[in-house]
DNA sequence: AAATTCTCCTGAAGGC
DNA sequence: TGCCTTCAGGAGAATT
């Protein structure tokens, strides 16, 4: 499922071979995404894309007099593939840059293609998207600020993009457990020094798995079709029942907020 | 206002 | 073998 991670890992993957090409065409297969594809963008021909950038999970083409909002949902991928080639079952969407295609494949559609001429950040859906991971605005001070007086366990509120944008179910786990802080622990509860401590493990966490171009577990691929192998080091995600890296102890599964969260209750308080 | 629950969708996995 | 049920998950929307 493409988080952060693997939107950058997409990004830098278009950003080499699309960025001031001109796009030629369109087709809209199935409209049917997270909202209905306006039928427009099959007439963005004439366009060049100057830029590729990225919000969060969202991918920004700069178009000149207005951006193509880009989200892969669960299930979405974003391949560089010569004009032509066969679509799949599940290939909605195509932009043609003459020879060259970028195609979006997306199975369980809750992804996304908008249209926008307004600036994006001003956008609804980025408008109010948190603190990005990455940069430096996200360190320990501001962490425990967000933090100190929030009642939500310290997961889902990682989770929140409207606190922090992009880092989902994979990497708030891996992430706290490189921080050694259980999922379940309030957020109130944290002190600066915790804070801290977290901020540079989200910050790690990401690093790591963008240069291991990403985890693909089930459909993500990078733009040149080949899949990320992050997967191959999770600490917890995923391993419930099995035994910690670390120390040894079964790693524990529970759900909080309709998502599972894995820890280890020895590296873990 | 914040927290929680519901919703979209499909493929995979498990049960019988 | 095959049908049916259940589950996962990003994040906006709806509800409490």
């Amino acid at each position: 499922m493409p988080e952060l991670p693997e939107v950058e890992v997409t990004r830098r993957g278009l950003a080499r071979r699309l960025a001031g090409r001109a796009i030629s065409g369109g087709v809209v297969r199935e409209p049917r995404l997270r909202w209905p594809v306006e039928p427009g963008v099959r007439s963005l021909a004439g366009r060049t894309v100057r830029s590729i950038r990225r919000r969060g999970k969202y991918l920004l083409l700069d178009c000149g007099d207005g951006h193509l909002i880009l989200h892969l949902g669960m299930s979405g991928s974003l391949r560089l593939q010569p004009a032509g080639t066969a679509a799949n079952k599940h290939d909605h969407i195509d932009l043609l840059f003459g020879d060259t295609m970028l195609r979006l494949r997306d199975p369980r559609r809750f992804g996304a293609v908008l249209w926008t001429a307004q600036p994006p950040e001003a956008h609804r859906l980025l408008a109010h998207l948190g603190v990005e991971p990455l940069s430096r605005a996200l360190d320990g001070a501001r962490l425990h600020a967000l933090a100190r007086d929030r009642r939500v366990a310290i997961k889902p509120l990682l989770m929140d993009s409207r606190t922090i944008a992009g880092v989902g179910n994979i990497y708030a786990n891996e992430s706290l457990f490189r921080a050694g802080i259980r999922p379940t622990a309030r957020a109130s509860r944290l002190s600066r020094e915790r804070c801290a401590r977290l901020a540079r493990a989200i910050k790690d966490t990401l690093r790591a798995a963008i240069r291991a171009g990403g985890s693909s577990l089930r459909d993500f691929v990078a733009s040149d079709g080949n899949p990320g192998t992050f997967q191959q080091r999770y600490w917890v995600y995923e391993r419930a029942g099995r035994p910690c890296r670390r120390c040894g102890e079964p790693i524990r599964r529970v759900v909080q907020g309709q998502r599972s969260s894995y820890f280890c209750p020895g590296c873990q308080r």
